[in-house]
DNA sequence: CAAAGTTTAATTGTGCACAACTAATTATTT
DNA sequence: AAATAATTAGTTGTGCACAATTAAACTTTG
Protein backbone atom coordinates (compact mmCIF):
# COMPACT_ATOMS: atom_id res chain seq x y z
CA UNK A 1 0.00 0.00 0.00
CA UNK A 2 1.10 3.05 -0.88
CA UNK A 3 2.47 5.52 1.92
CA UNK A 4 0.11 9.11 2.16
CA UNK A 5 1.33 12.30 3.91
CA UNK A 6 0.54 12.20 7.20
CA UNK A 7 -2.05 15.22 6.75
CA UNK A 8 -3.89 12.61 4.70
CA UNK A 9 -4.60 10.45 7.56
CA UNK A 10 -4.81 13.40 10.33
CA UNK A 11 -6.66 16.45 8.60
CA UNK A 12 -6.23 18.65 11.98
CA UNK A 13 -2.23 18.61 10.98
CA UNK A 14 -3.34 20.62 7.91
CA UNK A 15 -2.75 24.50 8.15
CA UNK A 16 -5.32 25.29 6.43
CA UNK A 17 -7.93 23.68 9.02
CA UNK A 18 -6.51 25.32 12.00
CA UNK A 19 -8.36 27.13 13.99
CA UNK A 20 -5.70 28.65 15.59
CA UNK A 21 -3.58 30.29 12.61
CA UNK A 22 -6.57 31.32 11.62
CA UNK A 23 -6.65 33.54 15.00
CA UNK A 24 -2.91 34.29 14.89
CA UNK A 25 -2.97 35.63 11.39
CA UNK A 26 -6.23 37.48 11.63
CA UNK A 27 -4.31 39.15 14.99
CA UNK A 28 -1.29 40.62 12.84
CA UNK A 29 -3.75 41.40 9.67
CA UNK A 30 -5.57 43.87 12.39
CA UNK A 31 -2.28 45.23 13.62
CA UNK A 32 -1.65 45.98 9.84
CA UNK A 33 -5.00 47.69 9.64
CA UNK A 34 -4.73 49.91 12.31
CA UNK A 35 -1.06 51.03 11.68
CA UNK A 36 -1.90 53.51 9.05
CA UNK A 37 -4.36 54.99 11.18
CA UNK A 38 -2.10 54.64 14.44
CA UNK A 39 0.99 56.33 12.79
CA UNK A 40 -0.49 60.02 12.35
CA UNK A 41 -0.57 59.73 16.03
CA UNK A 42 3.42 58.13 16.04
CA UNK A 43 1.44 55.20 18.08
CA UNK A 44 1.78 51.28 17.88
CA UNK A 45 -1.30 48.74 18.70
CA UNK A 46 -0.09 48.03 22.16
CA UNK A 47 0.66 51.64 23.14
CA UNK A 48 -2.88 52.14 21.77
CA UNK A 49 -4.66 49.75 24.40
CA UNK A 50 -3.11 51.74 27.17
CA UNK A 51 -4.31 55.09 26.23
CA UNK A 52 -8.12 53.48 25.33
CA UNK A 53 -7.55 52.48 29.30
CA UNK A 54 -6.04 55.56 30.44
CA UNK A 55 -8.97 57.88 28.49
CA UNK A 56 -11.43 55.57 30.32
CA UNK A 57 -9.97 55.20 33.85
CA UNK A 58 -7.61 58.40 34.32
CA UNK A 59 -4.57 56.41 35.93
CA UNK A 60 -4.24 52.61 36.81
CA UNK A 61 -1.63 50.87 38.71
CA UNK A 62 0.55 48.42 36.04
CA UNK A 63 -1.07 45.57 37.39
CA UNK A 64 -4.24 46.49 36.91
CA UNK A 65 -3.24 47.42 33.43
CA UNK A 66 -1.71 44.01 32.80
CA UNK A 67 -4.61 42.34 34.68
CA UNK A 68 -6.91 44.03 31.69
CA UNK A 69 -4.43 43.41 28.61
CA UNK A 70 -3.02 39.97 29.37
CA UNK A 71 0.55 41.60 30.02
CA UNK A 72 3.24 41.69 32.38
CA UNK A 73 5.43 43.79 33.46
CA UNK A 74 8.54 42.13 31.25
CA UNK A 75 5.88 43.84 28.75
CA UNK A 76 4.53 46.74 29.86
CA UNK A 77 7.57 47.94 31.89
CA UNK A 78 9.51 49.47 28.87
CA UNK A 79 6.54 49.96 26.69
CA UNK A 80 5.21 52.05 29.49
CA UNK A 81 8.49 53.73 30.09
CA UNK A 82 8.67 54.77 26.29
CA UNK A 83 5.48 56.06 26.60
CA UNK A 84 6.51 58.06 29.59
CA UNK A 85 9.61 59.80 27.18
CA UNK A 86 6.98 61.18 24.97
CA UNK A 87 4.69 62.83 27.97
CA UNK A 88 1.68 60.84 27.24
CA UNK A 89 1.98 59.49 30.85
CA UNK A 90 3.23 59.64 34.13
CA UNK A 91 4.60 56.70 36.46
CA UNK A 92 5.31 57.26 40.22
CA UNK A 93 4.48 55.16 43.18
CA UNK A 94 1.68 54.72 44.78
CA UNK A 95 2.02 56.08 48.31
CA UNK A 96 -0.36 54.11 50.06
CA UNK A 97 1.56 51.39 49.01
CA UNK A 98 5.15 51.59 47.52
CA UNK A 99 4.72 47.82 45.52
CA UNK A 100 2.56 49.38 43.13
CA UNK A 101 3.48 51.71 40.40
CA UNK A 102 0.06 54.58 38.89
CA UNK A 103 0.09 55.08 35.43
CA UNK A 104 -1.89 58.13 34.79
CA UNK A 105 -2.64 60.38 31.92
CA UNK A 106 -0.67 62.87 31.03
CA UNK A 107 -2.11 66.25 29.01
CA UNK A 108 0.11 65.21 26.10
CA UNK A 109 -2.17 61.93 25.82
CA UNK A 110 -5.30 63.63 26.38
CA UNK A 111 -4.75 65.70 23.21
CA UNK A 112 -3.93 62.50 21.30
CA UNK A 113 -7.53 61.15 22.29
CA UNK A 114 -9.08 63.89 20.12
CA UNK A 115 -7.05 62.66 17.36
CA UNK A 116 -8.41 59.12 17.83
CA UNK A 117 -11.99 59.44 17.66
CA UNK A 118 -12.35 58.20 14.26
CA UNK A 119 -9.77 54.90 14.21
CA UNK A 120 -12.67 52.34 15.80
CA UNK A 121 -14.91 53.57 12.77
CA UNK A 122 -12.86 53.42 10.35
CA UNK A 123 -11.51 50.08 11.17
CA UNK A 124 -15.15 48.98 11.52
CA UNK A 125 -15.48 49.87 7.96
CA UNK A 126 -12.18 48.17 6.81
CA UNK A 127 -13.53 45.25 8.01
CA UNK A 128 -16.71 45.35 6.69
CA UNK A 129 -18.66 44.12 9.36
CA UNK A 130 -21.78 45.26 10.25
CA UNK A 131 -22.52 45.71 14.63
CA UNK A 132 -24.26 42.56 15.13
CA UNK A 133 -22.09 40.77 13.20
CA UNK A 134 -19.42 42.27 15.46
CA UNK A 135 -20.94 41.80 18.44
CA UNK A 136 -21.27 37.92 17.49
CA UNK A 137 -17.92 36.98 17.01
CA UNK A 138 -16.55 39.09 19.59
CA UNK A 139 -18.89 37.17 21.97
CA UNK A 140 -17.55 33.52 20.80
CA UNK A 141 -13.97 35.26 20.98
CA UNK A 142 -14.44 36.26 24.22
CA UNK A 143 -15.79 32.77 25.52
CA UNK A 144 -12.69 31.08 24.04
CA UNK A 145 -10.70 34.19 25.84
CA UNK A 146 -12.46 33.46 29.51
CA UNK A 147 -11.95 29.67 29.15
CA UNK A 148 -8.03 30.08 28.57
CA UNK A 149 -7.35 32.86 30.15
CA UNK B 1 -23.46 70.39 32.23
CA UNK B 2 -21.41 68.08 33.93
CA UNK B 3 -18.54 66.22 31.66
CA UNK B 4 -18.35 62.80 30.99
CA UNK B 5 -15.32 60.66 30.06
CA UNK B 6 -15.08 60.07 26.25
CA UNK B 7 -15.95 56.68 26.28
CA UNK B 8 -19.12 57.57 27.48
CA UNK B 9 -20.09 59.04 24.27
CA UNK B 10 -18.04 56.89 21.93
CA UNK B 11 -18.36 52.94 23.58
CA UNK B 12 -16.38 52.25 20.47
CA UNK B 13 -13.25 53.46 22.51
CA UNK B 14 -14.01 51.17 25.33
CA UNK B 15 -11.66 48.58 25.33
CA UNK B 16 -14.14 45.94 26.42
CA UNK B 17 -16.18 46.49 23.13
CA UNK B 18 -13.61 46.43 21.03
CA UNK B 19 -13.49 43.01 18.86
CA UNK B 20 -9.76 43.78 17.89
CA UNK B 21 -8.61 43.29 21.23
CA UNK B 22 -10.26 40.23 22.18
CA UNK B 23 -8.54 39.00 18.46
CA UNK B 24 -5.08 40.02 19.86
CA UNK B 25 -5.44 39.02 23.43
CA UNK B 26 -6.75 35.30 21.83
CA UNK B 27 -3.90 34.79 19.71
CA UNK B 28 -1.37 34.90 23.32
CA UNK B 29 -3.85 32.78 24.85
CA UNK B 30 -3.78 30.18 22.25
CA UNK B 31 0.45 30.29 21.83
CA UNK B 32 0.57 29.85 25.59
CA UNK B 33 -1.88 26.88 25.49
CA UNK B 34 0.03 25.58 23.00
CA UNK B 35 3.48 26.08 24.97
CA UNK B 36 3.19 22.86 27.42
CA UNK B 37 2.37 20.50 24.51
CA UNK B 38 5.08 22.11 22.31
CA UNK B 39 7.68 22.42 24.93
CA UNK B 40 8.25 18.34 25.42
CA UNK B 41 9.62 19.33 21.04
CA UNK B 42 11.77 22.14 22.38
CA UNK B 43 9.49 23.93 19.64
CA UNK B 44 8.00 27.66 19.32
CA UNK B 45 4.79 28.32 17.68
CA UNK B 46 6.05 29.91 14.75
CA UNK B 47 8.20 26.82 14.35
CA UNK B 48 5.63 24.61 14.56
CA UNK B 49 4.00 26.20 11.91
CA UNK B 50 6.77 26.05 9.55
CA UNK B 51 6.61 22.21 10.38
CA UNK B 52 2.76 21.71 9.73
CA UNK B 53 3.59 22.78 6.37
CA UNK B 54 6.37 20.68 5.74
CA UNK B 55 5.07 17.83 7.31
CA UNK B 56 2.26 18.37 4.23
CA UNK B 57 5.04 19.46 1.53
CA UNK B 58 8.45 18.58 1.94
CA UNK B 59 9.69 21.47 0.72
CA UNK B 60 8.79 24.66 -0.15
CA UNK B 61 10.40 27.94 -0.83
CA UNK B 62 11.07 31.01 2.05
CA UNK B 63 8.16 32.91 -0.09
CA UNK B 64 6.30 29.95 -0.31
CA UNK B 65 6.04 29.50 3.49
CA UNK B 66 5.62 33.34 3.91
CA UNK B 67 2.52 33.40 1.47
CA UNK B 68 0.71 30.86 3.56
CA UNK B 69 2.13 31.97 6.97
CA UNK B 70 1.07 35.42 5.79
CA UNK B 71 5.24 36.54 7.31
CA UNK B 72 7.78 38.10 5.46
CA UNK B 73 11.80 37.10 4.90
CA UNK B 74 12.55 39.35 7.77
CA UNK B 75 10.63 37.36 10.45
CA UNK B 76 11.23 34.03 8.26
CA UNK B 77 14.94 34.11 7.84
CA UNK B 78 16.03 34.14 11.52
CA UNK B 79 13.47 31.54 12.60
CA UNK B 80 14.84 29.35 9.82
CA UNK B 81 18.19 29.84 10.51
CA UNK B 82 17.91 28.11 14.05
CA UNK B 83 15.43 25.45 12.85
CA UNK B 84 18.46 24.59 10.14
CA UNK B 85 20.41 24.59 13.49
CA UNK B 86 18.71 21.97 14.88
CA UNK B 87 18.42 19.99 11.90
CA UNK B 88 14.98 20.01 11.46
CA UNK B 89 15.34 21.09 8.02
CA UNK B 90 17.56 22.16 5.31
CA UNK B 91 18.12 25.33 3.31
CA UNK B 92 19.70 25.82 -0.10
CA UNK B 93 19.28 27.69 -3.33
CA UNK B 94 17.26 26.85 -6.41
CA UNK B 95 19.44 25.97 -9.02
CA UNK B 96 17.09 26.74 -11.41
CA UNK B 97 16.45 30.16 -9.85
CA UNK B 98 19.10 30.92 -7.26
CA UNK B 99 17.58 33.83 -5.74
CA UNK B 100 14.78 30.99 -4.26
CA UNK B 101 16.13 29.55 -1.02
CA UNK B 102 14.02 26.00 -0.76
CA UNK B 103 13.33 25.06 2.96
CA UNK B 104 13.58 20.92 2.86
CA UNK B 105 12.02 18.62 5.71
CA UNK B 106 15.68 17.27 7.21
CA UNK B 107 15.31 13.22 8.97
CA UNK B 108 14.95 15.09 12.40
CA UNK B 109 11.90 17.10 11.33
CA UNK B 110 10.44 13.77 10.21
CA UNK B 111 10.79 12.30 13.98
CA UNK B 112 9.28 15.32 15.48
CA UNK B 113 5.84 14.68 13.25
CA UNK B 114 5.42 11.57 15.64
CA UNK B 115 5.36 13.31 18.54
CA UNK B 116 2.33 16.09 17.07
CA UNK B 117 0.14 13.54 16.41
CA UNK B 118 -1.85 14.38 19.44
CA UNK B 119 -1.51 18.32 19.42
CA UNK B 120 -4.02 19.23 18.09
CA UNK B 121 -6.45 16.85 19.58
CA UNK B 122 -5.45 18.17 23.23
CA UNK B 123 -5.84 21.68 21.76
CA UNK B 124 -9.62 21.39 20.60
CA UNK B 125 -10.05 20.07 24.10
CA UNK B 126 -8.33 22.75 26.08
CA UNK B 127 -10.97 25.07 23.51
CA UNK B 128 -13.68 22.91 24.90
CA UNK B 129 -15.23 23.15 21.44
CA UNK B 130 -17.44 21.11 19.30
CA UNK B 131 -16.06 20.45 15.76
CA UNK B 132 -19.16 21.82 13.81
CA UNK B 133 -18.46 24.97 16.49
CA UNK B 134 -14.60 25.23 15.63
CA UNK B 135 -15.56 25.21 11.74
CA UNK B 136 -18.15 27.79 11.99
CA UNK B 137 -15.84 30.06 14.07
CA UNK B 138 -12.98 29.00 11.75
CA UNK B 139 -14.74 30.09 8.67
CA UNK B 140 -15.78 33.63 9.85
CA UNK B 141 -12.17 34.48 10.83
CA UNK B 142 -11.22 33.47 7.63
CA UNK B 143 -13.53 35.93 5.54
CA UNK B 144 -12.06 38.72 7.77
CA UNK B 145 -8.58 37.77 6.72
CA UNK B 146 -8.99 37.80 3.21
CA UNK B 147 -10.72 40.73 3.25
CA UNK B 148 -7.90 42.04 5.14
CA UNK B 149 -4.88 40.38 3.47
C1' DC C 1 22.25 42.64 -26.30
C1' DA C 2 22.10 46.29 -22.67
C1' DA C 3 19.38 49.09 -19.60
C1' DA C 4 15.69 49.28 -16.69
C1' DG C 5 12.62 47.11 -13.86
C1' DT C 6 11.07 43.16 -10.94
C1' DT C 7 11.58 39.45 -7.72
C1' DT C 8 13.65 37.04 -3.87
C1' DA C 9 16.25 36.74 0.52
C1' DA C 10 18.98 38.73 3.72
C1' DT C 11 20.15 42.54 6.88
C1' DT C 12 19.37 46.25 10.23
C1' DG C 13 16.92 48.41 13.76
C1' DT C 14 12.80 48.93 16.80
C1' DG C 15 9.19 47.17 19.61
C1' DC C 16 6.61 43.85 21.60
C1' DA C 17 5.84 39.16 24.33
C1' DC C 18 7.13 36.22 27.76
C1' DA C 19 9.84 33.02 30.89
C1' DA C 20 12.83 33.20 34.67
C1' DC C 21 14.78 35.77 38.08
C1' DT C 22 15.60 39.70 41.45
C1' DA C 23 14.48 43.28 44.79
C1' DA C 24 11.54 45.82 47.50
C1' DT C 25 7.36 46.25 50.02
C1' DT C 26 3.39 44.57 52.36
C1' DA C 27 0.68 40.89 54.69
C1' DT C 28 0.43 36.83 57.54
C1' DT C 29 1.83 33.67 60.99
C1' DT C 30 3.91 32.23 64.97
C1' DA D 1 7.99 41.72 67.24
C1' DA D 2 10.43 38.36 64.16
C1' DA D 3 10.13 35.09 60.65
C1' DT D 4 7.76 33.67 56.71
C1' DA D 5 5.01 34.23 52.80
C1' DA D 6 2.82 36.81 49.18
C1' DT D 7 2.53 40.72 46.09
C1' DT D 8 4.29 44.06 42.81
C1' DA D 9 7.61 45.94 39.39
C1' DG D 10 11.68 45.70 37.32
C1' DT D 11 15.56 43.16 34.84
C1' DT D 12 17.64 39.89 31.65
C1' DG D 13 17.70 37.08 27.76
C1' DT D 14 15.39 34.87 23.73
C1' DG D 15 12.37 34.86 19.90
C1' DC D 16 9.21 36.70 17.02
C1' DA D 17 7.11 40.62 13.83
C1' DC D 18 7.78 44.07 10.70
C1' DA D 19 9.38 48.43 8.24
C1' DA D 20 13.08 49.91 5.51
C1' DT D 21 17.06 49.01 3.05
C1' DT D 22 20.45 46.21 0.40
C1' DA D 23 22.21 42.85 -2.88
C1' DA D 24 21.89 39.45 -6.13
C1' DA D 25 19.47 37.05 -9.76
C1' DC D 26 16.06 37.01 -13.13
C1' DT D 27 12.75 39.32 -16.59
C1' DT D 28 11.24 42.67 -19.68
C1' DT D 29 11.95 46.33 -22.92
C1' DG D 30 13.90 49.40 -26.07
Amino acid sequence: MKELPDSAFNPLLKLDNQLCFSVYALSRLITKAYQPLLESLDVTYPQYLVLLLLWEHEELTVKQLGEKLLLDSGTLTPLLKRMEQRQWLSRRRDARDERSVVVALAPAGRVLQQQAHEIPVQLAEKMQLTMPEIEALRTQLRQLITLLA
